[in-house]
DNA sequence: CTTGACAGGGAACACTTGTTCTGTTATTAT
DNA sequence: ATAATAACAGAACAAGTGTTCCCTGTCAAG
C-alpha cells in the first residue's frame, strides 16, 4: 500500500490516536479507537491499524495492550539542552565542563531536527545589547556547541585576550590572521592575530522569544 | 506522605517508568514494573503506585491498563506549527485563513513552554535582508500569531499601503499616529497614519538556525 | 505485651484487551 | 456472470491486566 492512500477512516483513526496520545500520554486501546471512529468491530480496527503500520505511520507491539507508537514526532526527538548561564560582552563564556549532567529545572527542550543529537550543546541567555552587530539582542537565547576550533564561516563566540571581551562573530582565518565578521552585513569586520582569539564555541541556533503570547 | 520521602523502591519504580516511557512511548503495566523492580507481588506495585500518586508524582487512571501518567514535564508538550510560506518585504504576509489544517510535512515542532498552546500560530521563513533593522536576517523563521490589532510595544508584521511593503516593527499608537520602531535601537522609527498600516500578525518567536551542526 | 500503622507477599477474581475465526458486502477484474 | 479482493461486522477465545482479599513480618507507641 502506498503512503498517500489513506481512507478517511484511517485518517480519522490516526488523528484520534494523535489526540488521545496528547490528552492521556498513553495510546488508546483497539476498542477505544473503535468507539471514537464509529467502528463496531475490533477486528476492523485491527485491520486498519495493520494498514497504518504498512504505510509506516505507526509501529505496533503485538500482543501488548495499547502497543501503538506513532512514528512521527515522538518525544524521543526532544533534546534537553542545559541553560548554563548568561553571556556578557565583558566576561568569558561560561562553558560547561561536565558533559551535560541532567538539570531539568534549567533546560530548554528542542526537537532533534533543529539541533541534532544535542551532544556538547549548551544554551546561554544573552545579556545586554553588545551582540547587536551579530543580530542578537538582549534576552535572546543562543544554543552553542562546545568546541575550541572553528571553521571558516562559523558563527562563534570568541574571547579576545587584549580587549578582554566576549563577542559573537563569523570566523575567518585568512593568510595568518583572523577576520571576525559581524553577522550584520552593514557593519565592519575586525581583525586579530590568532593568539589573541580564543574560540569558546560555535553558535548552532538563536532563539528569541517575545514576552507575552 | 511528604514529597521528599521516597523509598528506594519507589524511586526505582519512578525511574523505571520514566525510562520505559522514553523507550516505548507508552507506560508500563503493573507486572512490568514489578518485574523490573524485583517486586513479586502486583499488590505491592499497586501499593507503591498509590504512594507515588499521593506525592503528586504520577497520575493514575484507575481500571485502565497502563493508566499511568508522569506529572513532571513530559516531552509530550510538542506543538506543531505550520510553516505556511515565506515572507518578503515586497509582498503581504501569507496569513493562513484555515485554522491550522494539518500539514505534517511542513511544520515546525516547538515545546509548549516556548509557544503556549499554539492557537492561531503559524511560521514564516524570512527571505532577504530587508528585516535586518528588526534584527531578523535571511533564513530566519518567525513564528507569528494571527491578529489584526496590536498593543503598544508588540513586534508586529505590518503591510504599508502606500509603500506597498511588509515590515516587522514594534508598534506604538500615540496621539493619532502610528510609530513603527525598529528593534535595533540604533535605527530610526518611521511614522504613519493608522489608515496606512495593516497589522498582519504579531511575532511570537524568532528562530535562527545555523546551517551545519 | 498488645496494638496499630506500615511495607510487603501471594493468590484469586473480574474485567480489559489483542487476536482470530467465520461470515457479509461492495468493488473490480476476468 | 463469475471470481477475486478489499473492507467490514460480529462473536468467541486466550492472554493480559488492575483490583481485592487475606496473610506475614517489622517497628514504634501505648
Amino acid at each position: 500500500m502506498e503512503k498517500g492512500k489513506l481512507s478517511t477512516r484511517q485518517q480519522h483513526m490516526l488523528t484520534f490516536i494523535r489526540d488521545f496520545l496528547r490528552e492521556n500520554d498513553y495510546p488508546p486501546t483497539i476498542r477505544e479507537i473503535g468507539r471514537a471512529c464509529q467502528i463496531s468491530s475490533t477486528s476492523v480496527v485491527n485491520y486498519n491499524l495493520n494498514k497504518l503500520e504498512e504505510c509506516g505511520l505507526i509501529n505496533r507491539n503485538l500482543r501488548v495492550s495499547r502497543g501503538i507508537q506513532l512514528t512521527e514526532a515522538t518525544p524521543r526527538n526532544l533534546v534537553p539542552i542545559p541553560l548554563v548561564g548568561r553571556i556578557f560582552a565583558s566576561e568569558p563564556v561560561p562553558v560547561p565542563d561536565a558533559p551535560a549532567s541532567f538539570a531539568p529545572d534549567e533546560a530548554i527542550n528542542l526537537t532533534r531536527d533543529l539541533v541534532g543529537n544535542g551532544a556538547d550543546l549548551f544554551a546561554l541567555e544573552v545579556r545586554g545589547n553588545s551582540m547587536i552587530d551579530a543580530m542578537i539582542s538582549d534576552g535572546d537565547v543562543v544554543v552553542m556547541k562546545r568546541q575550541i576550533e572553528a571553521r571558516n564561516g562559523d558563527l562563534v563566540a570568541v574571547w579576545l585576550n587584549d580587549s578582554e571581551e566576549t563577542t559573537l562573530k563569523h570566523f575567518y582565518l585568512e593568510d595568518g590572521r583572523v577576520r571576525l565578521q559581524p553577522a550584520n552585513p552593514t557593519m565592519q569586520p575586525i581583525y586579530a592575530i590568532p593568539a589573541n582569539v580564543r574560540v569558546q564555541g560555535k553558535v548552532v541556533l538563536v532563539l528569541r522569544q517575545m514576552e507575552a503570547i
